[in-house]
DNA sequence: CTCAGAATAGTCAATCTTGACTATTCAGGG
DNA sequence: CCCTGAATAGTCAAGATTGACTATTCTGAG
């Protein structure tokens, strides 16, 4: 995750408090990232030091106190420097469910389909989420194509699921997947 | 990433030694995870403490000791307890590309446009890349799934820059996305 | 036979990330 | 006026991850 160009950009944006950074991050932008409140204290706290952003101390009412972060001219430089190398870049993506997809065969057929069956029910309710938020946007705004992005990958997730679910009840894939994987191997190292 | 359940895994298919395991992932397995070595040892040695793995040391012909990790008891119900969990849960996946996206409008239209036909050529070169390794494996075969899940993700990808360009080349949307984030929010909060 | 480069087998310090925890303040119901 | 639950504003120790590094052995070219 690019926590540092997103915590530079929201701060190029606006000027802000800790506390709202991380409302923002975690109620708005929850499809985008998982940044936690601990890493993103712990980054502010990298960025000041490395001079990207400035901290100030103010208090209003009687609430507590509370330190608004400013992005310096370098965290500025900083910021477009990693915009343009996140833009350019084709960020490899990583599956959590690819992992057991991988051993499907250790599991009854059966069993493991009840399984992916609720894995597709869960991928429908984040469906069903995110089309609303979607709709609740302009198209053409910043916030439309990031969700309607999710929104695309969700629905390639719901259709190979579905395939997935459809081939497994023609037949039951038990195969040894060490061997699976060497036999894909280039033939003994010829570069 | 379900790191433990991938070593538990493999372990449970074939014993091996740390450094088979690493290169198969490294070399097999890298479109599932991006484990590194280092993380692969420290979880190898944490499974060792819990009684999950043993780890038994043998030498071959003139090279130095290698350590041979094989799954116990407890630990092949634990990975299956993994495997279960992993099959079951819809994982919320997150993209690096939507972090660059969101400040989109912070640099010049042309600029930016220029910076993600880049990002298009690499996708290409992914989605080639990956159609490839598809190929050489049977339909049906769980590297094959698991194979066909990335190249259905890569293609969404392509489509969805391919939008994105087009979209750009008609209007460059210039918005506050702060601004643009809060007005989506409920309604002052009424539940 | 020799040397370079790849394969083998990891370790270490530094960094990043997180679950759990601590406090204070405010708004509304009773 | 008091109490409760939510909002505000973080901290801390523990765990996960990584870039850089160390060493030895084997293999093939010349």
């Amino acid at each position: 995750m690019d926590h540092t160009l997103l915590i530079l950009g929201l701060l190029k944006l606006e000027e802000m408090h800790g506390y709202q950074l991380g409302d923002l991050i975690d109620k708005r932008l929850k499809y985008l990232t998982d940044l936690k409140k601990p890493t993103l204290y712990h980054l502010l706290a990298k960025l000041e030091a490395a001079g990207q952003v400035t901290k100030s101390v103010s208090r209003e009412g009687n609430r507590p106190e509370r330190y608004t972060y400013r992005l310096t001219k370098t965290g500025e430089a900083q910021f477009k420097e990693l915009l343009r190398q996140n833009l350019q870049a084709a960020h490899a993506a990583y599956f959590n469910d690819d992992i057991g997809l991988l051993f499907l065969s250790e599991i009854p057929a059966a069993e493991a389909r009840g399984y992916l069956e609720q894995k597709r029910a869960g991928v429908d309710a984040r469906i069903t989420e995110i089309a609303a938020a979607t709709a609740r946007h302009d198209a053409g705004s910043p916030a439309y194509y990031t969700l309607r992005h999710h929104e695309l990958h969700l629905e390639t997730e719901r259709a190979w699921l579905a395939e997935l679910i459809a081939h497994m009840k023609k037949r039951a894939a038990r195969q040894n997947i060490i061997a699976c994987l060497a036999e894909a191997d280039t033939p003994k190292r010829k570069k």
